[in-house]
RNA sequence: GCGCCCGUGGUGAAAUGGAUAUCAUAACUGACUUCGGAUCAGUUGGUGGGGGUUCGAUUCCCUCCGGGCGCACCA
């Protein structure tokens, strides 16, 4: 944390002369050429009563460097320090190792320098995201709440807590039931023949399962909107009461249906490699949920309405998000946003008139099994936008419900995935299909990959190809704020140059191809401290080299940053700077050919850039290739 | 109607209330006998309108205009 240092050096120097500041205060200028860190001096020049300008000028001239200080300068209203290039050198890169050779795929853990520490470690934290419907493939919706959810898992992993990962299938309910009563009405008589096993009948699909059962979910939404066929939605309803009840006709083709989406889903987590320590099914859940609903309606917490359905008033204004006890970079979630304000929270409903359960039923259940069973300080909904509302008004149930862990629940809320020409509907047909888009920009990074290498063999090529194309979708939608919508522009969203994933993976591979050569070329660097010339430095550190080595020093900063937003965002913003500046460097400085101990030191520094760029990379959930 | 989120170059995005609003893309112009051209350098172009708070506003407040979402016995 050498930054850290600074600031401590900093506001040391300042107290001397009588300035109370906080290392808050300090900014960075906007160009590195005027200074490394800055303060501006508005509010004091104003308590002592003279003008910033000539605040700055005595500051300047009387307070002394000290420290990692080496320098002050007054600069307007601003004073400005610089650090002692050297030493702060010296603390960032002395741990000079030639190239990691791990390749793709590799779990070491770069020790970089964010060290992780600093949260509290025994917090132990649940992820529920990506939570599919079984009557539908996933889309880019839910790549965009997977890749969000496991970065930030990530996240708060660097700094120290543990994350159970789980996942929530939504395979009961009315939409299932629909494509079930489609299949039921007009499907084929004996297909997949009823002896095929559940797990092996994708076999005998004609296409992946989740995809095949999307279609009659579809057939159902079209023939239910014509006039002929309205009672349609009452028979779906019907067959949803027949589930409950057990009709063993209902339960088998429910089984048959739900297994093959459940298949074809689980394909594709599998091909965007998201893992579940642990997963739950909605269908496992419901008759759990219906014992806390009779629970709360004996308590008189809950209440029955003419109808028969029950439901939940929140006569009270709806609860403040209250900050997560043991705060610190863990805890302070940002706070909630969506539903209502002031008044109460609008009713929510817990079961249907006709006794059946929906989707809050489960999550009913749900919630108190999982703070029970791992034992949790704090739980994390990775759940879109839209269900803001929703989510306040479970949070608030539980607050009725007097659980000790109601204050621990967080919604990660994240924006829409929308086309261009609007909403993403799936009855419409008008969805991004996760696996139609990874096969396509699959295709298109094989083509530029094979373009260069011709003469790689075909998994090699499959599996770059494939890190490549991953690595375009992970960073396209990690790279804005979760909060806001990202319109899918298909042209720019498939390119690889510019701002995107592909181009830091070249970044990487080519100070891996870098490293390589160097060392073929026995340019090992002297590691053992004594010797090594990176930790005397005599010789100038030029300002591109300067700009690196600060960037790299801000590694461990952005990362409680994002961490504390849950917004990896910021991370993504950094990593394509540093890689920036990089391309900046390597174009104007050479470093294989200049001399040692200059060469040393490039090699030291670019072996840093590297070890960031990878684990930055990770915690976003991309894969570096060492070629590409 | 009520509530939440959001309006930044043609397009997509940055900017804890701080210095000359930063990038990408598109368009145009350049750079490979050199450590990888999926790269780099340059040119053109911008804060929805109006008030307010402040030494200072893209940022905070009010208002108008425009967009997205929610207010389901869907998830």
């Amino acid at each position: 944390m050498v930054l850290n240092q600074a600031r401590k050096d900093i506001l040391a120097i300042l107290n001397k002369a009588g300035v109370a500041a906080t290392p808050a205060d300090l900014v960075f200028p906007p160009d590195p050429q005027m200074g490394d860190l800055s303060l501006p001096l508005f509010a004091l020049a104003k308590e002592r009563k003279i003008a910033p300008g000539a605040l700055a000028q005595e500051l300047a001239r009387t307070l002394k460097p000290a420290g990692l200080v080496e320098r002050l300068e007054a600069a307007g209203p601003y004073l400005n320090f610089r650090l002692k290039r050297g030493e702060v050198a010296k603390m960032m890169l002395t741990l000079p190792s030639i190239p990691s050779r791990q390749g793709r795929g590799s779990k070491t853990k770069s020790p970089s320098p964010s060290g992780r520490g600093q949260g509290r470690g025994n917090q132990r934290i649940m992820m529920e995201m990506v939570s599919p419907n079984n009557n539908k493939p996933l889309h880019l919706g839910h790549l965009r709440n997977a890749f969000l959810g496991e970065s930030v898992a990530r996240l708060l992993e660097s700094q120290g807590a543990k994350i159970i990962r789980t996942c929530l299938f939504n395979d009961r309910g009315l939409a299932i039931a629909k494509a079930m009563l489609a299949y039921k009405l007009w499907g084929p008589p004996n297909f997949p023949s009823t002896k095929d096993k559940v797990k092996r009948v994708n076999q005998s699909l004609p296409e992946k399962g989740d995809h095949y059962v999307v279609q009659w979910y579809v057939l159902f939404e079209q023939r239910a909107k014509s006039k002929e066929q309205s009672d349609l939605q009452k028979q779906a309803e019907e067959l949803v009461r027949l589930w409950e009840a057990g009709d063993k006709e209902t339960l088998a083709l429910w089984k048959k249906m739900a297994g093959w989406a459940l298949d074809g889903i689980n394909e594709t987590l599998k091909r965007i490699e998201i893992k579940f320590n642990t997963i739950y099914y909605e269908s496992e859940l419901w008759k759990q949920g219906k014992k806390v609903v009779e629970q709360g309606l004996k308590k008189g917490i809950f209440k029955k309405d003419e109808s028969g359905a029950v439901l939940v008033e929140f006569d009270s204004p709806s609860p403040q998000p209250s900050p997560i006890k043991g705060e610190g970079v863990i805890g302070n979630p940002p706070p909630l946003v969506g539903g209502v304000r002031g008044g109460g929270l609008p009713p929510k409903v817990l079961l249907r008139s006709d006794g059946t359960a929906i989707y809050a039923t489960s999550d009913l259940a749900l919630t108190p099994e999982k703070f029970r069973k791992y034992k949790l300080s704090h739980s994390i909904w990775c759940v879109g936008q839209e269900q803001d509302l929703y989510l306040k008004q479970l949070f608030a149930i539980f607050k009725l419900l007097n659980y000790k862990w109601s204050d621990s629940c967080e919604h990660l809320t994240y924006g829409h995935v929308a086309l261009p020409e609007g909403r993403m509907k799936t009855r419409e047909g008008t969805v991004v299909e996760a696996d139609n888009l990874l096969d396509e920009l699959h295709e298109l990074a094989r083509k530029e990959t094979q373009k260069r290498h011709k003469g790689l063999g075909r998994e090699n090529l499959h599996a770059r190809a494939e890190t490549i194309a991953q690595a375009a979708v992970r960073y396209h939608l990690l790279r804005v704020d979760p909060k806001s919508g990202i319109q899918f522009d298909p042209q720019q969203s498939l390119a690889f140059t510019g701002d995107t994933g592909p181009y830091l993976l070249y970044t990487y591979a080519r100070i891996a191809s870098i490293l390589r050569k160097a060392e073929t070329r026995n340019l090992k660097l002297e590691t053992r401290k004594s010797k090594s010339p990176i930790t005397n430095f005599q010789f100038p550190i030029s300002q591109n080299e300067w700009t690196l080595i600060l960037l790299l020093a801000r590694f461990p900063e952005i990362i409680t940053q994002a961490t504390k937003d849950r917004d990896p965002s910021h991370l993504a913003k950094y990593l394509y700077k540093l890689a920036q500046q990089f391309s900046d460097f390597y174009e104007n400085s050479p470093i294989l050919k200049s001399a040692e101990p200059i060469r040393s030191f490039r090699l030291a520094l670019i072996s840093a850039i590297q070890k960031t760029l990878k684990h930055g990379l990770h915690l976003l959930t991309i894969e570096t290739v060492e070629e590409m």
